[in-house]
DNA sequence: ATTCTATTGTGCGGTACAGTACATAGTAGG
DNA sequence: CCTACTATGTACTGTACCGCACAATAGAAT
């Protein structure tokens, strides 16, 4: 059943539901619609239950928490690798911060009744987007302390790279004005520590863009707070991988044994 | 049934457990061991995958992030509210940050794999513990924007608010160096904010003790981050109370309808 | 009582960042 | 082309916190 259906929905590019086995891809995708979101954009507010939630495939979603006089720090950005809003997905109703759109670009969206039953159902879905949370908790956890201990230059490398990760790309879309507002610093306090990046040949940016020319340059200025939650959201997404691949070829042998003959077809589809 | 049952086993201290339906309790509760900590124990490591989940009564743990270089800093307490760790229990392994008890006391120790079977059977333990999640997620959160934006004097209020609404009391064993290592700064300023918390009148301390004198005027001087994090503990909370309210009556009625007899016994049993 | 250790008090220079003000330079729109 | 607006550069002051050094004292241990 799988290898006919498979042809009209394509694996997702959204690395939580490809990770999903493709059966249950075919099952629950069709609830997923396609919707491209511009800057700005709000997905979800402080105390208001959000009736979405949102699965990015090429944009870029921040999560910031406001304070009452309009100050403001982004906890972490979601691309590709995550959703917004993991609050909201817990089921304990309003979120206590705010998501919204800092890149530009397609992705899905789904009621959130519906990806509640999505969960409810026997599969994979709970455990994956569960997962993704715990990724959720260790980069914010990894912020405060980030915050707390590293320099704005540190902390601009970090973001920068966060960025470059989620856009897929070194060509970062972004104003010194824009990253002020996802590191809780000032303007001028950004335009500074660009500057040294610029000097170091890390970075070059004119007007509403940076271009990351050494990866590894920014690696090596920023503070360990960049990998050790870039490892541990790779670690976590291998392992909804590692399941789904499991799921898949015990698929795969059910049908041999049913058909007591090999189904190279089937397979080739799952690992596409 | 349950009436039988319920004098033997009582309702658990902790609120998350106390939550459950009084049935689920008396069912899933013999797998939660009573255990006692005690000052510095270790509950989680980072990259170690824990056996235990912990469930304090009366004892109050700290989930930290350590940099390589030693400096930490804490995201948040838990008291009989809430559980550790988080991570552990969403099921990718080995959580990032470290808890520790920060006031030794009891509470309850479950082996993973059995609170996993616990969530998997039909009842109220995953809803409410992703509920604590979703909790948990707003505290670490608020805490990255105050960190960033409030001083010294706000965190220090908002720090002893937690440990005293988890301590249960207004006398709270700690110094200063304990405060400083949850807040990640120096000793020598927690001791500068508390000199004017006292001057204040706001609190006394001595050698290894504050007394909070004036809880209203912590919350004055605090910032907005600790009612924030605290409203939205308490209304996650009250949500899984009436959840289990919920379901308790539905049972009463259950047994009403059947023995065409109202049952006092049991309703009062359940409301304890 | 004496000693020892943990805890708290205080001072001083250094620094990173905030806040503010204003200048300059791209880019878009008429 | 000119204008308006947005983005970036720079400079200066204030201050909160750090890092360090060391003093003072409370309470426990013997």
């Amino acid at each position: 059943m799988s290898t006919t259906v498979s042809h009209l929905i394509q694996t997702p590019k959204n690395l939580l539901l490809a990770a999903l086995p493709a059966a249950e891809w075919e099952r629950a995708g069709q609830n997923f619609k396609p919707i491209f979101m511009s800057l700005g954009d709000v997905l979800c507010e402080p105390a208001r239950l959000a009736n979405h939630i949102f699965f990015p495939t090429t944009a870029i979603f921040s999560v910031s928490c406001v304070l009452v006089d309009g100050r403001a720090d982004a906890l972490t950005l979601i691309g590709r690798e995550g959703f917004a809003s993991v609050e909201v997905f817990l089921g304990g109703g309003a979120p206590s911060c705010r998501a919204a759109v800092v890149s530009e670009g397609w992705g899905y969206r789904i009621r959130r009744e519906l990806l509640g039953q999505a969960c409810e159902q026997a599969g994979s879905m709970r455990s994956v987007l569960l997962r993704y949370a715990q990724s959720y908790i260790t980069q914010v956890g990894q912020t405060i302390v980030c915050n707390r201990h590293h320099s704005v230059v540190q902390q601009l490398c970090r973001w920068l790279l966060m960025f470059m990760d989620r856009q897929g790309s070194n060509e970062l879309p972004v104003t010194h004005e824009l990253i002020a507002g996802l590191m809780g610093v000032r303007r001028e306090s950004v335009t500074q520590a660009a500057l040294k990046l610029q000097i170091a040949g890390c970075i070059r940016y004119r007007r509403g863009h940076i271009s990351v020319l050494d990866r590894t340059g920014l690696e090596a200025l920023s503070c360990e707070c960049y990998c050790i939650a870039k490892r541990e959201a790779d670690r976590l997404l291998q392992v909804s991988r590692s399941a789904r691949i499991a799921v898949t070829q015990a698929a795969v042998n059910r049908v041999r044994s049913e058909r007591s003959e090999p189904s190279t077809r089937h397979a080739a589809s799952s690992f596409a």
